[in-house]
DNA sequence: ATAAATTTTTAGACTAGCCTAAAAAATATA
DNA sequence: TATATTTTTTAGGCTAGTCTAAAAATTTAT
């Protein structure tokens, strides 16, 4: 009962695949996330399937079992802890975190996730916003809200842009305004509902109504 | 130039047994120390001497290229920093944590490490008081101790003793004195030099200096 | 509804790392 | 020094995971 590597990252892509997929999940959308060939996957899956980890019908798709998705989300859980660990304990930028964490998310030991989830607080998301599962693969989906309903000293993370006109596009880019950006809200004025806030730790700028009814945010809760 | 982790851990055994012999290591040894056969160590040998990670003359024995012995060097660097923060930052007992540092030790990034490093302060000695490697490769040795010649104030590990009759060993495993047991030296008394010790962070005791001449110990430095 | 295009599976082959059994070399013993 | 023992290597084969090329099933388009 215990997977490889490679197994688990199958897992773990059938698993995100099959949250934008009401069907089972297709061999080719598997191959493309996993960077290899249909034949390959339709193996994998073959194996998969043996060891009770999905459910296939040959040229439909692919479904996980419960086992093999409550393994998807211990892998997940894992690397979003480890992610949260790398920002939060040892100073990385948030956008380097990943590949570190794709592989520090199969060692294998329950002890460390635990007392690592301890060490760590028991974080709700990983820095990219991103919900981390708990101990028993349960996970709180939180809808993004704008940025105009944060309310003051929250903090959260920017997710998407409402208004994708060029002109909106160029004034985040002047002002760091980036997708995964940090964002802290220092201060609201009342007159205008205008906002003081703290780009990720850094650049203190203040943003219109306009602008802050414009972009989604991903709490931290 | 990436290496398996198979390879890292043939390259770590082979480094481990060059300390024990003068001359190359034996095909059988490294077998024993990889618990694997003989043959898959012929094997493996000759995939390393190819990657010039080792040196290899046939029926003689294997040795470590500088560039072999700088990537063992690193995995045990790596390792023993994961082990400092296991049980530092995560609060495991010394005695648990080898196993999770084997799979921690192949996570690639340099970054990482060297972070890692930084967050820990640094350390000189992993919790066995194994000396870790610096970023270079360098290890210090540092020889031994008695007990009896350590300061107030300091600590060490119990690596050995000089009386190994039973009543010595009974009387150490009665007062919770092993092997890898931490010992901080509380108190000197002049009048006797029998110390006051605390044990693993838990006991207060007072050791007698026909007790404290006996037991080796490997200082923080 | 039939042909064309696409997706998926099968068939056969490759590498890494491991194995057993047998051959070759080195070492120990008589 | 010749023989016995031990160590090491070779030979051939196995599994996991990958690949290419071709066949089969499904979907799309005419």
């Amino acid at each position: 009962m215990t997977n490889t590597q490679t197994e688990e990252n199958y897992l773990k892509a059938i698993y995100s695949l099959s949250l934008e997929e009401t069907k089972g999940v297709s061999t080719n959308s598997i191959a493309k996330a996993m960077d290899t060939k249909a034949s390959s996957v339709t193996d994998m899956v073959k194996k998969l399937a043996q060891k009770k980890l999905v459910d296939h019908i040959k040229y439909q798709g692919v479904t996980l079992t419960p086992t093999g998705q409550s393994i998807a989300l211990n892998i997940i859980r894992k690397h979003r802890l480890w992610e949260y660990f790398l920002v939060e304990k040892l100073d990385f930028p948030w956008d380097e975190v990943h590949e570190i964490a794709e592989q520090l998310e199969h060692v294998s030991s329950k002890a460390l996730t635990n007392r690592l989830d301890q060490f760590l607080g028991h974080p709700k998301k990983d820095p990219h916003g991103d919900p981390i599962p708990d101990v028993h693969g349960n996970v709180v989906i939180s809808k993004d809200i704008r940025l105009s309903d944060l309310a003051k000293a929250s903090t959260g993370i920017i997710t998407g842009v409402l208004d994708s006109s060029k002109a909106f596009l160029n004034f985040l880019a002047d002002n760091n305004l980036k997708l995964g950006s940090k964002i802290a809200v220092a201060d609201i004025y009342d007159f205008d509902q205008s906002m003081v806030v703290l780009i990720d730790e850094k650049e203190k700028t203040i943003l219109s109504n306009q602008v802050t009814k414009n972009l989604n945010i991903n709490t931290n809760d």
